[in-house]
DNA sequence: GTTACGACTTACCGCTTGGTAAGTTTTGTA
DNA sequence: TACAAAACTTACCAAGCGGTAAGTCGTAAC
């Protein structure tokens, strides 16, 4: 089936973008992989910056998807916020790839000229530090204080998610395995010191 | 003088490196931009890998200097990791490129070859443990609990700091000039919840 | 004053890249 | 069964890539 093939297609570009980034794969490698040849790909996107696009796009689309759902709990704002965060960190650390992908393009998007797709994260952002002011500590609190704060957070769940291979690297397997266990912990108390402790 | 000419490639590199990513860059375009052809950067370095090397090893370099300045102060343990946590803030939001190189690096490093070069942040990360550690109320921490925190502490940073161009784009000169200021006040905060509360 | 060496250039090579053009095969539909 | 559109392929291209080979030029050593 025709659809079957685009999304195929856009499953091995997803995977390979976040491995070796926009220029280290060639469309060529992408079509390689389902036994297709590259024009077939082309067929599909039309450039390979399109494809890109798509790419995005799609995940752009399983994130707002996820957050809506989010806060749609009746839980307090608190453990909203905390489930949220904790969901993001599993989330990120079962898909590393798309965790990789969004750091590279947060890395490249400055470049790229496609604006339209480049600011996927802006509702998630903006949702996220309503989120922080739902918080009664935080309530009357600054958007930058909030979305600081926020950002903290988000900053320590993505760079973990992204290290995962130069730990293992620097600190062998055993030792990671210990830290891997260690972190949701250490990041939920992080969560609770954060939304306590206004400056 | 030759030296000099070595030095400005390595400066170049390291700069283009950061934008564009390893990929992403063609020797060719690095002397350009010095008014060589590229073979006179071959001549210095061989390969364009071990121009990258080089790269690194010099960054690497002047991080070592850092620290070994900064646990060479008398000030208790607390004092001393929370001038070094916010040294390091204030560093990477001053030179954005490195930041965005070494994210880079730690994307891409898993499918580089030479190990060697690899695990620069090896002794960075071992050295900011013992840090942890000599804080009182951490002292009889496990590894992995004082690994988990002072790398949460370090995404929170260098997350930041790559994310400048992309939420200039979201928020907006004037929002994100609001964050700046608001930031390096609630990573201080951060730090502080960080240390007094062990899970 | 020749020799030697470092710093560079011009010329070239084989290979890969993203993309175009022009076909062929498959498939769904009337 | 005819026909059009979608899903592909083969053939090709100009440009760019990293790297090699073979030199040129200036300068410092003896």
């Amino acid at each position: 089936m025709s659809t079957d093939t685009r999304e195929q297609l856009l499953d091995t570009a997803e995977a390979l973008f976040a491995e070796r980034g926009f220029y280290g794969v060639s469309i060529a490698a992408i079509a390689d992989e389902l036994g297709l040849t590259k024009q077939a790909l082309l067929h599909h996107f039309g450039t390979k910056e399109k494809l890109y696009g798509e790419v995005l796009k799609r995940i752009s689309n399983t994130f707002e998807t996820a957050q809506i759902e989010a806060r749609q709990t009746g839980d307090d704002p608190v453990t909203q916020l905390k489930s949220f965060l904790l969901f993001q960190l599993t989330a990120v650390s079962t898909d590393q790839a798309r965790a990789a992908l969004l750091m590279r393009e947060l890395l490249d998007n400055k470049r790229r000229a496609d604006t339209a797709s480049t600011w996927y994260l802006k509702p998630f952002l903006e949702s996220l530090v309503e989120m922080v002011q739902a918080v009664p500590a935080w309530a009357n609190a600054s958007e930058a204080a909030a979305l600081a704060t926020a950002y903290q957070l988000l900053g320590a769940i993505n760079y973990y998610a992204v290290s995962g291979p130069t730990l293992v690297g620097i600190f062998g397997d055993s030792r990671v395995g210990a830290l891997d266990a260690a972190f949701p912990g250490q990041f939920e108390a992080l969560i609770d010191a954060a939304l306590s402790s206004r400056s």
